[in-house]
DNA sequence: ACAAAAAATTTGCGCGCGTAAAATTTCAGG
DNA sequence: CCTGAAATTTTACGCGCGCAAATTTTTTGT
């Protein structure tokens, strides 16, 4: 960079100016450098910028597990906008694992990100290792929320969902048992167990949740097995089944395939099966399943908004915020 | 860091040498540190460390498009494998995006990684980058590959997964149509595409491939809106369809069951459908798809360690390697 | 037990940049 | 044309560390 200044005839400083806001320079002085970077090609190094900077250009983003569609969409258009935005985004799943969630909040914080994204394991997150973070570096909790923790927390209603969802059904048809894991790894499902019942009990019926075994993030094979299960148990037709998340109704389908009975609203099926999520291939099962979509645009560019907001004002300030947003009911054929 | 090594009774540079490797310090002096460590609390700034360091710990991982489950699932395992050898991966998805690519190997390079995964956009990619970048920084292609870039390739053994799978359906039944896409965005479909022709030439077969519009990575809408257009058109009783990749089956899956042909090898299916890639979630459509599988613990394994290889003779000797794997048939009850 | 070799540690240096304060230039107003 | 304030650029300094060479300590061979 020190030579670099010389060819272009400015100081060593100023080039360094120019490239943290070519705005401002003179006139003169930025055509001055922009052409030396014609003719010499020079790349700031990252290095040495962050190290003395006091806050980076990186804007961390971290999922608790990238292989779920609904996370891997979720990242997708996250990160597009802080590349929009003029910034770096660097993604971290922590593939489940409590141990890995709590590495990564310990390199996001060695990074100095100018803010954080982070959608927490939830139950099986460290409490008090995120409550820290939080304190200490911008984040914006989205997805899963975390009592108390952060300023901000953006994300889906979702006893909204299981609500809307319950409505539905009840209205067309038999009134839905509620199909959900005994140890879910999203904190999610407890709220919409909760909006099950109160949906159940405020139309006059009576609720009735299975828990199915099964943990991790094999949520479909969990479905899968746990729908069987309860096949054989019992016979589901002429009834309805509320799956507390999508990737648990692909599951169910498919046992419900193998087990012969067809799904669907038409008149010859033996059984109606619903999800929540609006995950991206819901549309693609066999019947298309019939959901409760959460608005993934509008939660990803809330979310990065309020974490510009937040970023701005340095202080911790302020009660914390939550901002929930309304799923859309998705009719399709399963349900 | 000054400071701390004079808290804990040795030079700086030795603690330096410690945090580089903590059995390069003697027991003494390592025991000494690790006190102090625990009664200071202090981490070195990464900043400053990569600054310094020839080559960081860092590791590039770079995918073509992570909302597909498929890059989903192997970045997850390549992820997973660079942790436990002391790396900290750095994962980018090109988002499809030409553009985008040739962004995350400049930014990239900057990183000084201590190598690249890097699996190209492929068609799209700009070849003259992405060669010079391999020549440049040790990387490892992975999935798609391009030739004469690069030292080494490792991936599947496409041709061998369509022929594989045209044997089993010839052998089980009607030999099968190959539905593509036109304009696929991952170029390993031109190769399964060859390999579907010889092996229907092979057993003496009159090939026919079927392609269908659409572009980009919504492969299950394509799959979909082309597999209905193609039985609105044709009559497809009887017959059977092997698609050029899991997702587009699943899209043609979909169009089936709307179109109400019951897709399997069973006496009363009406027509059968496969795939090829082993999918995560191809065991839960309806019905479970037959296809064939990446040895996706072999490939991630095979390609972190000839990455580890490479990085260890710095020179960039020697001939072009391609390490293929077969896959394995997956026989399933779609056909 | 002693010299030579090996291993570990320390000294000295510089990496490439941000930033505050000082020096310079630019510009408006009279 | 001159003065002073504002905008811009330069000077000076330090960030936190890796690395090579020099020094010290430990190990090895006889």
């Amino acid at each position: 960079m020190e030579k670099f200044a010389e060819l272009s005839g400015v100081s060593r400083p100023t080039v360094s100016k120019y490239f943290n806001d070519p705005a401002s320079v003179r006139q003169s002085t930025r055509a001055r450098i922009e052409e030396a970077l014609e003719r010499y090609e020079y790349t700031p190094n990252i290095y040495a910028i962050n190290q003395n900077r006091r806050l980076t250009k990186t804007i961390g983003v971290v999922v608790p597990y990238l292989a779920d569609p609904y996370f891997a969409e979720i990242a997708r258009n996250i990160e597009t906008r802080c590349i929009d935005a003029g910034f770096s985004p660097s993604l971290f799943s922590s593939h489940g694992r409590q141990g890995l969630e709590i590495e990564i909040l310990a390199t996001l914080r060695s990074m100095k990100p100018a803010g954080v994204l982070l959608a927490p394991l939830g139950r099986s997150s460290n409490y008090a290792v995120v409550e820290q973070f939080c304190r200490d570096v911008p984040t914006v909790l989205f997805d899963s929320n975390i009592d108390n923790v952060g300023n901000i927390f953006v994300g889906s209603d979702n006893p909204q969902f299981t609500s809307l969802m319950v409505e539905y059904l009840c209205r067309t048809g038999e009134p839905p048992l509620f199909l959900e894991m005994e140890a879910p790894p999203n904190p999610n499902a407890r709220k919409r167990h909760a909006g099950y019942v109160a949906a159940m009990e405020r139309l006059g019926h009576t609720p009735r949740a299975v828990q199915i075994p099964g943990e991790g993030w094999a949520l479909e094979e969990v479905g899968h097995l746990g729908g069987i299960e309860l096949i054989e148990k019992e016979d589901l037709r002429g009834k309805t089944v509320l799956c507390s998340n999508d990737r648990l109704a692909i599951g169910v389908l498919a046992a419900c395939y193998q087990k012969n009975l067809r799904v669907g609203i038409s008149t010859n099926s033996d059984l109606r099966v619903a999800g929540l999520d609006g995950h991206p291939f819901s549309s693609f099962t066999c019947p298309p399943l019939t959901t409760v979509t959460h608005d993934y645009e509008a939660i990803s560019e809330r979310t990065v908004e309020e974490l510009f907001r937040l970023m701005e004002r340095d202080s911790p300030q302020g009660d914390r915020e939550e901002k929930l947003f309304e799923g859309k009911l998705l009719m399709r054929e399963s349900a």
